[in-house]
DNA sequence: TCAAGAAGTGTCATAAAGTGTCAGGAAAGA
DNA sequence: TCTTTCCTGACACTTTATGACACTTCTTGA
């Protein structure tokens, strides 16, 4: 599981450090996609190649699904780590999520995200605004044992 | 698996470079053909042979099943690399796709396509609308594990 | 049949992008 | 406090893409 959240700064080649921490829990590489919100989604191999695999058994004659392999594939990249252990961001991934420096790494269990510092500061602004927190979540409704 | 997005120019013969990524998982050539968008869908030599063979049990006295053969056939190009890692892209290909200097070559798992940067950029668009992205891919229900 | 033009292919130089290495300093733990 | 691990920035090196040019093959029409 991917706790906690570190702020990492990108080298001149688009390069970042991934925390010791989660490099243990993913040694053989990484997948980096796009997210809903201005962010990348980082997964381990296992659980992206489920996706994708699933994805791949969708209809080719559909356009829908042709449309949602398009948007995931051509969205994601499979990544390793160099012999310091950072891993290259794609130009085109870094720009939707305006990353260009300060990068933040946050934690989301089975995977975990990538922010630009400055959209992860706007995003922490709204999560700690009061009064918002004590209803927001509530329809999720989540149990801390297993059923 | 083909992944990521890349932008690359033809040059004045209408030689595209293959990302060299891509063409690792296809050493010994490839097949473009038409897609069903206005774009070109470029297949392994493996995968298109195995559709090609699919096609070719189909009846011939069936008049839809002619057209299908005819159709998938005839716009179909094995194409090789030259000594830069290049495919020459047949005219009459690049007419359908509208494809004359800027070319998104875009992963989708076991293929991948080709598309005018002009004409990506409005699909793009439609992709990312907001609005669209929440609800429009809610019916595939893509589970991150395997259940 | 031949010549001329078009189309296709190979080669090279250059610039950009990606990758490896290493040393220094910050941070964490003993 | 001392030791160890981790992150970072700099630099060197390698790989990749591209644009230009030369050469070959194919097509077409005289």
């Amino acid at each position: 599981m991917f706790f906690g959240q570190f702020e990492h700064n990108l080298d001149a080649k688009g390069r970042l450090t991934i925390p010791a921490t989660f490099r243990e829990q993913a040694l053989d590489g990484l997948y980096v996609t796009e997210g809903f919100e201005a962010n990348l989604v980082v997964y381990t191999l296992r659980d992206f190649e489920q996706i994708a695999s699933n994805l791949s058994r969708l209809s080719i004659t559909n356009a829908e699904s042709r449309a949602l392999r398009r948007k995931i594939f051509s969205s994601s990249a499979k990544v390793s780590y160099d012999t310091a252990g950072r891993i290259l961001i794609p130009a085109n991934l870094r720009a939707v999520a305006g990353i260009e420096d300060a990068v933040v790494i946050a934690g989301a269990g089975d995977y975990f995200e990538l922010w630009s510092a400055k959209t992860w500061a706007k995003e922490n602004a709204s999560l700690n605004d009061s009064g918002m927190n004590s209803s927001r979540w509530e329809a999720f409704d989540i149990p801390t044992r297993g059923a």
